[in-house]
DNA sequence: TATTGTTATACTCTATAACTATA
DNA sequence: TATAGTTATAGAGTATAACAATA
């Protein structure tokens, strides 16, 4: 281990303790990232962030999702997602259907035209990443993709409300 | 190099890309992260995430910065900076000034109380990010703080509107 | 003319709780 | 009684643009 290392691992560095600075540095990390997303996704494809989390769960499961698991995936409060899945299917991209046998449940699926549009955006959004990361050593980002995995995992646990949120 | 790594710098795995998957799993984990802090500053302080970012730039410059300033380091627009610091400052937290030679230049700082109560928040943040976090290997801690870093350092320059964020 | 900050507007997101209809 | 989803409400964040005062 480098003196370096040796030294913000004993959190000697300003005195700041290990743990708040990553979370630091993930948080404005993470954040600059998606500002950018957020407005390509605005400006290219009229959409949300949020919105573009519900499209692509529901991408994945072409027969679609009850709305209770939805708001699980996404992270977001049952009420909320009435309101979001209501916009998206006044554009067309998905509908509501109640179908089974328990009339409670409602489920969303995309429409053939939201899923060749959500095609579009995945694409571009891969492009997007791609594009953004093109400068990050493979090495290095194959070793974030697996201790950020261990950070979330570890970190389960203690959240209040679980929220599942599979995103990869 | 375990054959693992390489099939995930190969990109082979489920044939998705290695930066959308890193990119996938980065955002969720902060946001998972990001929910759990942010329930416990508005039941705890009563404030939000983008409130407590404004308060821990004030915090690190006695003398304040000026509205455009904040902008700048909270990727905030103008306008709604604003609007933010207006109820910052209706809670006492902190004062608008008018002091220099450029009568056009706002300045904002905390109260003695905004420093003080601010004090509390960034001791509380610290703590549950420690708990949060405890499960995770400290060298694994210290190696995404670097890493992490480079990615943030990378990206920087495709950004549209640059805003710098120095969150650590 | 350019810059700093404000005002205005419209929309979206977020949190919370009460409510309906089914089960 | 519990569950799935809706409705209602309030507050905050976000994007955009026009504007006033000052430089």
């Amino acid at each position: 281990m480098s003196n370096d290392l040796e030294a913000i691992v004993a959190g000697t560095q300003e005195g700041k303790k290990l743990e708040l600075r990553l979370w630091l540095r993930l948080l404005s990390t993470t954040r600059l990232i998606s500002q950018e997303i957020r407005q390509r996704l605005r400006n290219e494809f009229n959409t949300t962030l949020p919105q573009f989390d519900v499209l692509s769960q529901l991408y994945r499961q072409p027969d679609g999702l009850r709305l209770g698991e939805i708001s699980q995936l996404t992270m977001v409060t049952n009420g909320n997602i009435t309101a979001l899945v209501e916009r998206l299917e006044a554009e067309g991209m998905l509908v509501r259907e109640r179908l089974g046998q328990d009339r409670r449940v409602t489920v969303a699926r995309l429409t053939p035209q939201g899923r060749e549009i959500f095609g579009r955006m995945a694409r571009a959004h891969e492009n997007w990443l791609k594009e953004l990361l093109a400068d990050v050593d493979p090495i290095v980002l194959a070793g974030l993709l697996t201790h950020v995995g261990q950070v979330k995992s570890s970190t389960a646990k203690y959240m209040s409300k679980s929220g599942s949120s599979d995103d990869d």
